[in-house]
DNA sequence: GTTCTGACA
DNA sequence: TGTCAGAA
């Protein structure tokens, strides 16, 4: 067991794996990113976490990949495919070496933009009509919320 | 106890 | 992505 001295109390106390080395094993980065371990191995198997190992085989990380996971998730749920994200990663770190995306991955970077603005369009629009029923419900708003004359008609693939 | 890999759902 | 099994 790692042990410090605390030089104001005279106590030794135990350090952990993470206060001994600066850095952190694969289940604390799960708790503090709330990612759970399953998936962050398998971004490790997609090329979007390269963490180092120990000698018993167990994966180390830094603090620096608490804030790269959660850049991974915030792309996935953009939409972006786990290829996509290993790509564009190093555009975005935060040792300000900004890189340049290639041609095709900006495509895939317009496409993704549009998919994203047009979530916020529909999502807004939502928003709005529940903030209508809302407001008649608290009598702050008369104005009828439309309701549709026939059944909205669900469409495969389009997901609100 | 925690983590590993592999497999299955 | 969750869960399980067997091993280290």
């Amino acid at each position: 067991m790692n042990a410090k001295l605390n030089p104001d109390t005279g106590v030794t106390v135990n350090l952990g794996f993470r206060d001994y080395c600066g850095l952190m094993r694969i289940g604390e980065l799960a708790e503090r990113t709330g990612v759970s371990v399953r998936s962050l191995r398998y971004y490790e198997t997609e090329g979007l976490l390269r963490p180092d190992r120990r000698g018993n085989g167990y994966r180390t990380f830094t603090e620096d990949d608490i804030a790269r996971v959660l850049q991974i998730q915030l792309f996935y749920s953009a939409g972006l495919c786990s290829g996509k994200i290993a790509q564009l990663l190093p555009c975005v770190s935060g040792d300000h070496t900004h890189l340049v995306p290639s041609p095709g991955l900006t495509d895939e970077l317009e496409i993704a933009r549009t998919r994203i603005q047009n979530q916020i369009s529909l999502l807004t629009t939502s928003l709005s009509v529940l903030e209508r029923v809302l407001a008649a419900a608290k009598g702050t708003d008369t104005a009828e919320v439309p309701v549709p004359s026939k059944p909205v008609r669900r469409h495969r693939g389009i997901h609100v």
